[in-house]
DNA sequence: GTGAAAGCGCTAACAG
DNA sequence: CTGTTAGCGCTTTCAC
C-alpha cells in the first residue's frame, strides 16, 4: 500500500535514481532503450512522483497564491477563472484564499503562503482597496513583496511602489457618465460605494469631473455612497426618490448597486429607462439577463486575471516589469439607459 | 536572503533541532525557559517553517483538493465558500481545480492532487453528474478513492459505492411542483437540463411523479430539456409560447434557466406570475433580486460544502461514515409564482 | 527535558 | 549516457 518512489523504480529497472529523475524531468539525455524501460515500469506502477519532495529540493512549487476578499461576489470567480486559464497553460497551480474581507486573515494567509513556498502571490481586495490604509498593514505587504514576487490586482498601497495591474476605473466611469450626458441627461446622480474605499473615490472623482466638463451642476444630495451591495442600491434609490427634485439618470458604483437601484425604482412604479436611466460597473454575467438588460462598464474580469498572471510570471522570471499595467474598460450599452423624456 | 531554518534557530539558541521542532509542534514537553528563548529567536527572525519539508516527513499536508466544473457558475462559489469556512476552522487549506466541464481535466487534476499528496478529495461536477458514465471513468475514480479519502458532492457513480453527500433533488423538485399544484395549476411544464445528466432525470422523474399523484396529465410537448444555461431558458420558453395550448406554470431545472424563461416570457408580453408562474432551483444569490423575485428551491449550497468537509474529515480520520449524507432542500416562495387566473 | 541521527522522496552537482 | 552522493528542511525514534 506504500507509495512507490524513484528508488523502487530504479531498483526494478536496475539503474540509479538519478537516471529515473532524468527521464522524469528530461533534464539530461538518457538512452532511448533505458528510458523506455523506466517509463514502462513507472506506468505499470502508476508512479506518482511526490511533488513535495520535488519542490523541496527544487526550491520551487509551481504554485501561485491568490488572495481575494469574497469568492461569493461574482466578480472574483471571473477574475480567478482568467487566472486559472492563464496559469494552466504555463503549468501553474493555485492556492486560493478567501479573506472574507478581514484584514487579519490577509496577514494570516500571506504567512501560510510563505510557509507553503508559493512561487508568487496575487493580492486582491481588502486593504489594497482602502484609500488610506494603516501604515502597519502596508509595511507588512511590502516586507513580503521584498521576499517573494507579489502583484496587487485592482488595488494599490500608498508609497509602497509595488507592481500592480488594474482596470482604469477612472476612465471607465467617465465612459459611463459621458454616455448619460450624450443621451441628453443633465440631472445625474451617483449611488453606492463606501467612501473610504479607493474605488469609490476614484469613481466619484471621475463622475464629478465629467459633470463639470459638461457644465452641469453637481448636486450633493444626489451623491449617495453606501456600501457595494444590492441593498445599498435599494436604500439609496429609495432616498433619491424621496426627494422632490430627482435626477433622470444614475451612475452606480457597481452592478450590484445598480441592480438594487433598478429594482427599487421599478417597485416604486418608475420605468427604466423611460423615467430613469441606470448604469452599472463590472458587467457581471447576469447583467445582460436582467429586465431591462443593464448598461454597464465591463472590466473584462477574465482578461484582468490573465494579465495579472502574466505580470506575476515575469516577476518570477526576474524579467523587467512595468510598475503598473492598466487595462481599459469598455462601455456595454444595453437597455437600462436611454434619453430622458422631454418634458 | 536565505530562508532561515530550524538549524539556524537551533544554533542560535544552542539547542538541537529536535527541540526546536518540539516547540514548533508542541509534541513533547520543553522547559519553559528554553521554550521562551527559542520562541523569541523564531520571532525575531520571522521564522517561517517550510511546509513542504514538514509535510514530506509527516506524510500529511493539511490540504484538501476540490474539483469542480465551473467556478464561474455562481452555485459553486457558494459551495466552495462553505467548504472553506468549515476547513479553516479545522486548519485545512484548499487546492481548487476547475475542470471547465472537461472529463480529461478531471483525470489530470486527480493525478496532480495525488502528486501533491492532498489529504483528501472533494469531487463535484463532470462525470459524477452523468446518468450513464463511461466505465473507464468510473474505474479511474474508484482506484483513486481506494488510495485516498474521496467524497462525491452532489453526484454519483454507478456501482462505485463511494461515499457521497448530496442534496435530495428529488424531494426538492417535489416541493416545487407541489407548490404549483397547490396554487391551483393543472397545466405545468418542465424546462431545461441535459437529458443525459442525472440531475435532469431525477428532477423530471419527481416532476412526473407529482403530476401523476395529482391526477394531472403529462403533456410531453411541455417537457423541454436543453442545457443548464440562461439561454436554454430563453429558447425553451420561446418554444412553449409558440404552442397553441400553453401551460400556466413551469418548473425549471435551475435558476439560470428559470431566469431565461422569465425574461423571454416577459419580453413576449406575458406577466409573471399573473400569466405564467415560474419556479427555479438552487436559490442563487441574485434570485431574490430579480423582478419578479424568483420562487425557487434552496440547496443551501454553503451548508452542502460544510457537510462535505465534515464527511471527508471523518474519512480522513478513519471514522465510520455513512455512505450517503443527504441534505434536505427548502422551498423559498417569492414572487414568481401565484395562482393561475381563473378563466 | 534534550540530543544524535535516520529518514521523508526527489534533484543536482560531480565524476566517470 | 549513467551512477554516487550530498543536500532540501523538518519530524521522529531512541538514548541519555
Amino acid at each position: 500500500m506504500k507509495q512507490v518512489t524513484v528508488y523502487d523504480i530504479a531498483k526494478e529497472a536496475k539503474v540509479s535514481v538519478a537516471t529515473v529523475s532524468r527521464v522524469l524531468n528530461g533534464t539530461a539525455p538518457v538512452r532511448a532503450s533505458t528510458r523506455a524501460k523506466i517509463e514502462a515500469i513507472m506506468h505499470r506502477h502508476q508512479f506518482q512522483p511526490n511533488a513535495l519532495a520535488r519542490s523541496l529540493s527544487k526550491k520551487e512549487t509551481g504554485i501561485i497564491g491568490v488572495i481575494l476578499p469574497d469568492i461569493t461576489n461574482s466578480f472574483f470567480p471571473e477574475v480567478f477563472s482568467g487566472i486559472m486559464q492563464e496559469g494552466q497553460e504555463t503549468g501553474y497551480t493555485f492556492f486560493l484564499c478567501d479573506t472574507m474581507g478581514q484584514y487579519d486573515k490577509e496577514s494570516e494567509f500571506l504567512n501560510i503562503m510563505r510557509e507553503k513556498r508559493v512561487d508568487g502571490i496575487l493580492f486582491m481586495g481588502g486593504r489594497i482597496n482602502l484609500n488610506d490604509c494603516d501604515e502597519a498593514l502596508v509595511q507588512e505587504v511590502m516586507e513580503h513583496a521584498n521576499k517573494i514576487p507579489l502583484v496587487l490586482v485592482n488595488g494599490n498601497l500608498k508609497n509602497a511602489n509595488l507592481t500592480r495591474v488594474a482596470t482604469d476605473e477612472y476612465a471607465g466611469t467617465m465612459l459611463a457618465v459621458r454616455h448619460l450626458i450624450e443621451l441628453g441627461h443633465t440631472r445625474i446622480g451617483f449611488i453606492g460605494g463606501e467612501s473610504h474605499m479607493a474605488t469609490t473615490m476614484v469613481k466619484m472623482r471621475a463622475y464629478r469631473k465629467c459633470l463639470r466638463e459638461a457644465g452641469l451642476p453637481i448636486r450633493e444630495e444626489w451623491v449617495l455612497p453606501d456600501d457595494f451591495s444590492v441593498d445599498a442600491g435599494n436604500r439609496q434609490m429609495q432616498r433619491l426618490l424621496s426627494q422632490t427634485e430627482r435626477p433622470t439618470a444614475v451612475c452606480c458604483v457597481n452592478d450590484f448597486t445598480a441592480i438594487g437601484a433598478m429594482k427599487t425604482a421599478i417597485d416604486q412604479g418608475m420605468r427604466v429607462p423611460d423615467d430613469i436611466s441606470i448604469v452599472g460597473f463590472d458587467d457581471i454575467v447576469l447583467a445582460r439577463h436582467f429586465i431591462p438588460e443593464l448598461t454597464t462598464v465591463s472590466q473584462q474580469a477574465s482578461e484582468l486575471g490573465r494579465t495579472a498572471v502574466q505580470v506575476l510570471r515575469q516577476l518570477i522570471n526576474q524579467e523587467r516589469v512595468k510598475k503598473l499595467t492598466s487595462l481599459s474598460p469598455r462601455l456595454v450599452i444595453r437597455q437600462s439607459t436611454a434619453s430622458p423624456r422631454s418634458e
